[in-house]
DNA sequence: CAGTGGTCTAGACCACACG
DNA sequence: GTGTGGTCTAGACCACTGA
């Protein structure tokens, strides 16, 4: 027995993946561990690396299912553009879920940020992504009140704050966007239905005026697996 | 006793960190698990965010040390420049380690990304950035031994390609960088120090001549408390 | 050498999905 | 209810560090 069953383990889950046609169920995880001769605890981390890369999805009561062919969103970053439009542009089926539109007030965070006083009126936009039936991005934009009035919006408001920012006119020029990568925090791994812990890639953005105010602040997580962002890096002489 | 003591978990060492001076020990694991009422593994699993945020740092058979003040690494990502250069501008200390210079033959995923047939000769120049005693990037170029002979490389070559063929003359324009977030591999964990499955930022790119074809294929992995990357992204009309 | 974090095991109980 | 994945425990052994 060897001394690191996990590269063994990966191999041959690999195999065992590869083997499985898109949709089917694998054996249980009390099942899959016993014939492959380790402990439910290793078998669980080896999956996870697989469920990270989109090729398996891991559903509590139901099973562990073999995804065959993940739909991504392939995009360059130099642009801005709401999710909505990349997936238009790309011919993707995606859909909101889970819309929620509340009021607070800002904390210092978002005060700096938003470049507002502290305690000022603010509206918070949340939503989920999904693609087929796959939830794959968590978006929240927060805004002064004064640039977005929840009663503004249109029956049909579907959560793109961009596009509605766009439509209505608004001179916006650009965004600044941070990028990282992060664990799951336990509220994001529910919604898109990861486990704790789980590997997201994460957005931080502000969004500019012509005149340079920051209208927007938004923050998004998103599967890897679902998504290959790029961006054109340029030399500067 | 709550069913999850995972959050409470992380909220008493939240505490515990922050009260904790920079540098300083922590309790040992099994210690710490019992003074915390929890197993030694949930104790593992709530640490583990903690050090993907840069907070503290685990070292096998030395102990977990509370890092202070993160030297971070913050550059915008529309310019095409050397994380040398980055560091240079930034006034940052970064030092070169295991620098491998080595050749190999093309297989299929390097001739497509290079444009060139299988098997052709290719050099590959991998190294880890360490900003003070820390390692935080993992870095691989490959390129066609044409264009970067590793004979060619001087003496006191340091390990940036780019920064080489920039100096070297070559018409380079720009770079095509794709973003992701993943799991450390095992062999990049071991570099970087962290533990296999920890949350690493991932990039891949492809540097482009001015006549169109691809001179370099590098891939990095980045750990994500110290950098942060931004782009400006821009409205197109 | 003793003590640390890293890995793995075996088993328990829980929350959830589905018939 | 039954079976699934999700969480947690208790304990073992290993690899590594540093006195």
């Amino acid at each position: 027995m060897p001394h690191f069953p996990f590269q063994r383990l990966q191999s041959e889950l690999a195999v065992l993946i590869a083997g499985t046609p898109a949709g089917k169920r694998l054996p249980s995880e009390p099942e899959l561990a016993k014939q492959l001769g380790v402990s439910r605890a290793t078998l669980r981390e080896a999956m996870r690396t697989f469920e990270t890369r989109g090729l398996i999805r891991r559903r509590q009561g139901s099973g562990t299912f073999v995804v065959g062919q993940v739909p991504v969103i392939n995009s360059g970053l130099e642009i801005l553009e709401s999710l909505e439009t990349m997936a238009k542009r790309m011919n993707l089926e995606i859909s909101v879920s889970n819309l929620r539109i509340e009021r607070l007030y800002a904390d210092q965070e978002f005060a700096d940020s938003l470049g507002v006083p502290l305690a000022t009126n603010l509206t918070r936009v949340q939503r989920i992504m999904s693609t087929g039936k796959r939830p794959v991005a968590f978006l929240v934009d927060i805004l002064p009140e004064d640039v977005l009035n929840p009663k503004q919006l249109p029956e049909n408001f579907r959560g793109s704050v961009l596009d509605f920012l766009l439509e209505r006119g608004d001179l916006l020029t650009m965004a600044r966007a941070a990028i990282s990568a992060t664990d799951a925090p336990a509220d994001v791994a529910k919604a898109l239905e990861v486990q704790r812990g789980d590997v997201l890639l994460q957005f931080t953005s502000q969004l500019f005026l012509a005149n340079g105010r920051v209208v927007d602040h938004s923050f998004g997580y998103f599967l890897p697996g679902y998504f290959h962002f790029h961006i054109l890096r340029r030399i500067v002489s």
